[in-house]
DNA sequence: TATTAATTTGTAACAATTACAAATTTGAAA
DNA sequence: TTTCAAATTTGTAATTGTTACAAATTAATA
């Protein structure tokens, strides 16, 4: 996904029904820009410098309706932390557990055959793995 | 997976590394018998009429326990709860998002081909969907 | 400009989980 | 058996991530 200008991301964010606002178009730019699928804090950590008034909650609440909008996915790898992505095209994710980095790759379960779900209306997609990335795997000496 | 006897369930955990006591046999044995994915606190509730002293700290630690050693999985599906599953085979979740229903599905991740992946070590495989079961389409007239 | 609606903010409440130290239980060793 | 140390469980308090909510701010409309 290439970087947006502030107008894209306005008028992407109106293609879903969702008013632009400085902190949303803050918000979207940072989880457009940042494909690490960063955590509530992250972002706020990130963007408080310049919107010096920005509320955690405004964080909370623009990326549940990111997500609500179909603007971006919730990623859940851990019990204790949300992370987010503005990649909502299907793929997975594979967590390292030493660095904690969370990759993408390439896997469309959507278009996977299960029968034995048959009959349900199957809304939203989701694929992770955790494991230990080539990079960590590497440096062990 | 068939009723196991407390014995069997004694030495289920050992063959996993962990000790039998009467807190960790009676909650294998609930995980064992209700596969209904449930969650610490339902744990508490259908144990702590028997075990009158046990402690939600208990369960936690149990389930922890349990899943370091293998003998249950930590099934995440929504970012408020965390869920355990004895069933440790390679299979799928899918949720309703209507009746909260966690119903099982045939799928195993780890047999699938995936080449962004290649280098990595892979140590664990999850996939869920939400949506709306058959049951509760059919509920809504 | 005046009025209303939408959004953001800050604080407090809440819920799930974890830390931790005391109490209890277990299981060898004496 | 009794003794003692290790393992386990317990209860409470602390922590963390999230949500509720009302006030303040900002944007949209008349
Ligand atoms: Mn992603
Ligand atoms: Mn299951
Ligand atoms: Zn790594
Ligand atoms: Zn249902």
């Amino acid at each position: 996904m290439t970087k947006m200008s502030v107008d894209e991301i306005k008028k992407h964010l109106g293609d879903h029904g969702v008013k632009a606002s400085l902190p949303r178009v803050k918000i979207y730019e940072y989880l457009n820009t940042h494909r690490t699928h960063p955590t509530v804090d992250e972002i706020f950590n990130a963007l408080s410098d310049e919107l010096i008034t920005l509320s955690k909650t405004t964080v909370y609440n623009t990326l549940d309706l990111f997500v609500k909008h179909h603007l971006a996915v919730q990623v859940l790898i851990e019990d204790n932390e949300a992370r987010y992505d503005a990649d909502t095209s299907h793929h997975g994710h594979f967590k390292c557990t030493k660095c904690q980095t969370v990759y993408d790759f390439d896997f469309d379960l959507s278009s996977t055959s299960i029968p034995t779900l048959e009959g349900h209306r199957l809304d939203d997609y989701h694929t992770y793995i955790r494991g230990v990335c080539k990079k960590c795997l590497e440096n062990i000496h």
